[in-house]
RNA sequence: UCCGGCGUAGCUCAGUGGCAGAGCGGGCGGCUGUUAACCGCUUGGUCGUAAGUUCGAAUCUUACCGCCGGAGCCA
């Protein structure tokens, strides 16, 4: 590279596909996605770095010294960088393409796995490697970039303070599902007394796990800070093996000090809406692709919901209209039974057409620390139904009263001295409190419309699969 | 974990008891300011693994492994 190369500036690909370079000496770095020799005299390579969709057009001519190395070496996958100046294009296809004076071939990519061809999702899992190559899994790494973006910035705006929750925990029963057990302790070698494991051996001098949420720890950062959120790495043990779930994910978990749950549904759906719109605003060509290629239709229903108002009904409701329905369900609807899939599925899908909020659930299917409605059989939860998808949020307002709390604890069968400092938050200046989690894939699933959740998460960890 | 489906060329798939196939990709050649390029030729196989039935198995049976879809669990 001479030194008048080096110093040529470095263009983003997503820079020099605008006109206003038109005319300017740039650099531009990526890999090549095809390359089209004319026997005219020129190679046309097209070349992608990950800033947009699109690709820019390299347009390298026989003149160019090396000409015949370079254009043999510069097959689909290979990284280049290649210096020269934007242009008009004089062809169809593009406004703007570089001409090239050099090109220097980074790293070559013989033999390259990812044809030039469409290939099937499940076929590129096992490429998880070079899958974000491709136009597809460029566009959802982009968009779930701006989803993460749009989610600091809304609870930034609304005066949350962004706090980290710890993901080894010693509680071993969060209320949501099977857990990963962590140790430093030598399985092959297990320090065993009276036949069972002496965990007073391991680092932790207890049994520990990773978190399955960060709620206890938010609550506690909430009775003093007001409003908070974390936002994190979960994990569930769970042998699930559905196109809607992952043994690890990324979760958003709001927790609000004198909030109740009306307070909370309102912030879930404003929430929801925001980043709706961030996306279609701000990641406008990516959801272009989606709505052209993955599933129709998307950004028109992202634009309705965004603008619209959510559905609210409590479960009781929810019940009359399901059985009112008329329809034949599997499982049989009946107050007190938890809802299906099926159930969700018709309530967001047929009856509605809209994300729906569910509240008001009844005691005995939700988990010990949602609050006790007066009715003494419900509690103050929240689930947010989108069509599709199903549950994107699930939440509740905590139950602040110390002896109901206690009493439901028992009533679950969790010993309470394992929780003392959560019960201490009902003893030193209690407060009504509430709080939802959304799972971030499930955000990312819902937007652009993929089929399986394992593809909107860059190495996904699911039952028999942790390869990347 | 349960139910159902599928494992055949690098990829996507056809072949359902009698010679192992197509398209795409790869290679070679032709053509072209090209752009999912096009045209011709060509290359390419442990038919998931193991056992069984049969004169003969990719095809039928059994077990196992893997993948996909649905369900449950949930975000």
């Amino acid at each position: 590279m001479s030194i008048e190369e080096a110093t040529t500036p470095i263009a983003r690909v997503r820079d020099a596909l605008n006109t206003d370079m038109v005319g300017q000496q740039v650099r531009v770095q990526g890999w090549v996605r095809t390359k089209r020799t004319s026997k005219a005299g020129v190679t046309f390579l097209e070349v992608n770095d990950g800033s947009g969709l699109r690709n820019l057009q390299i347009v390298v001519p026989e003149s160019m010294p090396d000409y015949a190395a370079v254009v043999d070496a510069a097959t689909t996958g290979a990284s280049i960088s290649a210096s020269g100046m934007i242009i008009q294009s004089p062809a169809e296809g593009q406004e703007t393409e570089l001409r090239a004076e050099s090109v220097e071939i980074v790293g070559s990519s013989p033999e390259y796995p990812l044809a030039k061809k469409r290939h099937s999702f499940e076929y590129l899992r096992t490429m998880a490697h070079l899958r974000p190559r491709t136009n597809t899994f460029g566009a959802v790494a982009r968009v779930r970039n701006q989803v993460s973006w749009s989610i600091h910035r809304y609870f930034h705006e609304q005066g949350f303070l962004y706090v980290q929750t710890p993901i080894i925990t010693g509680s071993d029963a969060e209320g949501a599902g099977q857990m990963f057990q962590v140790t430093s302790m030598d399985l092959k070698h297990l320090p065993v007394s009276e036949g069972l494991v002496d965990f007073s051996e391991d680092l932790f001098g207890r049994p520990t796990y990773l978190t399955v949420s960060g709620q206890l720890e938010a609550e506690i950062m909430a009775t003093a800070m007001s409003s908070v959120y974390t936002f994190g790495p979960t994990f569930r043990a769970e042998n699930s093996n559905t196109s809607r779930h992952l043994a690890e994910f990324w979760m958003v978990e709001p927790e609000v000090a004198f909030c109740d749950l009306d307070g909370l549904a309102d912030l879930a759906e404003d929430f929801l809406k925001r980043i709706f719109s961030d996306v279609l605003n701000e990641s406008a060509e990516d959801m272009a692709f989606f709505n052209q290629r993955i599933q129709p239709g998307i950004v028109e229903s992202l634009e309705r919901i965004a603008n619209s108002d959510f559905v609210r009904l409590t479960y009781t409701e929810a019940i009359e209209v399901l059985q009112r329905s008329g329809r034949d369900f599997e499982f049989p609807v009946y107050w007190g039974a938890d809802l299906q899939a099926e159930h969700e599925r018709y309530l967001t899908e047929i009856q509605f057409d809209a994300p729906v909020i569910l509240t008001d659930y009844p005691a005995e299917i939700k988990a010990f620390y949602m609050r006790l409605n007066p009715d003494g059989k419900t509690v103050a939860a929240m689930d947010v139904l989108v069509p599709g998808v199903g549950e994107i949020i699930g939440g509740s307002q905590r139950e602040e009263r110390y002896d109901v709390l206690l009493r439901r604890m028992k009533e679950s069968g969790l010993d309470p001295e394992h929780y003392w400092w959560y019960l201490d938050l009902r003893r030193f200046g209690s407060v009504p409190h509430a709080g939802f989690g959304l799972g971030l894939e499930r955000v990312v699933h819902f937007i652009t419309g993929m089929q399986n959740i394992r593809d909107v998460i860059p190495f996904p960890r699911t039952p028999k699969n942790v390869e990347f």
